[in-house]
RNA sequence: GCGCCUGUAGCUCAGUCGGAUAGAGCAGAGGUUUUCUAAACCUUUGGUCGGGGGUUCGAGUCCCUCCAGGCGCGCCA
């Protein structure tokens, strides 16, 4: 369904059409500032700038003809400062809106016109390595904008590219190779942690720099490696299964799901075609040995080549990040595809999409969503006492265990497994949440605290907040007193007023989340929600007030609750009953 | 050296592609419970939006410059 401002912006365009003849947007945003009503109309000061005229004659003209305009929906708009049209809602309109907002399966938010086929690339783990905090971001803000982006009927293919060829297969497969054929047995007998994985790696990684008859061990099962020798092909296979496992274990308590994980490795038969198409078609050149793309007529890459090919022969993940364009243009046809990964990379994919544009794929869109670092309270990247990153499984164990010890304080009385479940909603949301509230593209400092306080714009408030309605409801059956069919809706208090304007502005926040890939605009706005809801539970009594009141407010809290858990669900975050 | 990003209250951060008097939370001060979960709510103190120029009706937001911090820049990913 159309949302209240594109209603606004549909009529009053078409008002400053037939008033004063200008077929231009009319610019209705939400007021800054409440106390000048709800939207405003902006579009009038950039038409008065063309025409060299004096803005309020004609903001006065087209007020006076949205008065007629919009008489079902608002008061008489009025004109302030120096050309804005002020609109204030009118409780009937915004009343009427409820119960088809509550009935729509979207909530009120537009469907996506047109559809559109959008590969997603996030998460990106390496294979053989631990998962530690530094994979949560990618994680968590590329589920959010998958979930995003299909709530709104976008076709979203997700795809996991994790980093399972390369370099430093050849340090693993050296190492289990020392051990001897023990180390197929481990693998196939899922002895072997991932953690155990990574320290033959850092260990052989390790005496390589100091021995080169190791270093030269490695580099030849990488050659055995890529030349597919069965033994080697088969460990590497080992390796890679088993590391998959334990990241899956880890996604699933995440609850984060891919359509597919092609790893690199998927794409290692195509790279020697990609470097010759693209010398084919003039875009890479032969380079001191090596292949690169050259920028010389964008002046930020000037001096930045972008290697395809070593002087060695081998390949680069530039190589592979390209084939993995080819394929999935080929694979899927999407629009657009986007990458989350850090700002770090932020140059590599700079050269990478220019390169897809002269290589022959101008029109798709390519996006890199990049986000900051995760900083410890020292305003340092984050790390354990000794120095090593903290692994994701230990960081949400640590969010269950102190999320659990808050609920033995406030909540003792309730079942075990209920506190258990509870501490597991609240510590995993928790985690996720501090990380999509903020702008992604800054630095965040990881706090504990600061993450699981009940007041501020924190997951668990948000829990809360859908707890109290709950709870309402659980009071309401026991007395047979929570039916809110067939009455109308009143909005008599300003609370409750305030409360409703303010669900039907849910689409608003889902438009601004994805025009960028920002999360951060929704949980502002369900944070605003549950503020708003927490005044209007404080002073609008629910079960206790009067028929048509009763109703009114049961439909209020009814939605409000859903688009807590809606909103929730799109940042990858479940709600409980009670807490 | 070149490039990118950041700089907003004591602290942690928002700020809807240029809109009206820059907002939260924490911390500080004061208050609220015979009433649906007080894990809550209300009131209040606090800012030259890093500095300086510009662009225009209008700048935290755009341009230039300087300062400070972070990150990245041919054979890792």
């Amino acid at each position: 369904m159309e949302s209240v401002e594109q209603l606004l912006e549909r009529l009053a365009a078409g008002v400053i059409r037939d008033s004063i003849g200008a077929d231009a947007p009319a610019n209705v945003r939400p007021c800054g500032n409440p106390k000048f009503g709800d939207y405003q109309v902006n579009g009038i000061l950039p038409i008065a700038k063309a025409r060299g005229e004096n803005p309020r004659p004609l903001a006065e003209k087209v007020a006076a003809a949205l008065a007629a305009a919009l008489a079902d929906l608002a008061e008489p708009p009025t004109v302030a400062g120096a050309g804005f049209i002020n609109i204030k809602l009118k409780p009937g309109f915004v009343a009427s809106r409820l119960p088809a907002v509550l009935a729509d399966p979207r909530l009120g938010v537009p469907a996506a016109s047109p559809v559109r086929t959008i590969a997603l690339d996030f998460s990106a783990p390496n294979v053989a390595k631990t998962m530690h905090v530094g994979h949560l971001r990618s994680t968590i803000i590329g589920d959010s904008i998958a979930r995003t982006l299909r709530f709104l009927g976008h076709r979203v293919i997700t795809d996991n590219h994790i980093g399972d060829w390369g370099t430093q297969f050849g340090f693993i497969l050296s190492g289990f190779k020392k051990i001897g054929p023990a180390a197929k047995h481990m693998l196939g007998g899922q002895e072997l942690s991932i953690g155990q994985i990574e320290q033959i790696y850092r260990k052989n990684f390790e005496d390589a720099e100091k021995d080169p008859v190791v270093r030269e061990a490695a580099k030849m099962e990488l050659v055995k490696l890529q030349s597919g020798d069965p033994d080697t092909v088969d460990l590497w296979k080992r390796v890679c299964d088993h590391s998959i496992l334990a990241a899956n274990k880890l996604y699933k308590r995440l609850r984060v799901e891919f359509d597919h994980t092609f790893g690199e490795s998927f794409y290692h038969p195509m790279l020697e075609a990609v470097v010759a198409e693209l010398k084919a078609k003039g875009v890479a050149e032969n380079s001191e040995g090596a292949v690169c793309v050259f920028f010389p007529d964008i002046p930020q890459l000037k001096d930045k080549p972008f290697l395809i090919k070593k002087s060695d022969g081998a390949f680069l993940y530039a190589t592979t990040d390209l084939a993995t364009i080819k394929y999935r243009v080929e694979a899927w046809q999407p629009g657009e595809i986007i990458y989350v990964t850090d700002s770090r990379q932020k140059l590599h994919f700079q050269q990478l999409f220019e390169t897809a544009r002269r290589w022959g794929h101008p029109d798709i869109r390519l996006a890199h969503v990049t986000f900051g670092s995760v900083l410890g309270e020292d305003n340092k990247p984050i790390k354990t006492r000794s120095g090593e990153p903290i692994k994701l499984e230990q960081l949400l164990n640590e969010a269950e265990k102190r999320a659990l010890e808050i609920v033995e304080a406030q909540n003792a009385d309730l079942p075990a497994e209920t506190k258990r479940e509870i501490a597991r909603v609240v510590g995993l949301g928790a985690v996720k949440y501090a990380d999509l509230s903020q702008n992604r593209i800054n630095d965040y400092v990881f706090s504990w605290p600061k993450m699981l306080a009940m007041q501020g714009n924190t997951a668990p408030y948000l829990q809360y907040a859908y707890v109290r309605i709950r709870s309402i409801f659980r009071k309401g059956a026991e007395s047979g007193a929570s039916s809110m069919d067939g009455k109308s809706v009143v909005l008599n208090d300003p609370a409750e007023f305030d409360l409703a304007k303010f669900l039907l502005r849910f689409p608003e926040a889902i438009e601004l989340a994805t025009e960028d890939y920002r999360p951060n605009f929704i949980c502002s706005y369900l944070y605003d929600l549950a503020c708003k809801f927490s005044v209007f539970y404080e002073r609008c009594p629910v079960l206790k007030a009067d028929e048509p009141a009763r109703a009114s407010r049961l439909l209020l809290c009814q939605l409000t609750a859903e688009v807590l858990r809606k909103g929730l669900d799109l940042l990858g975050i479940q709600t409980i009953e009670q807490m």
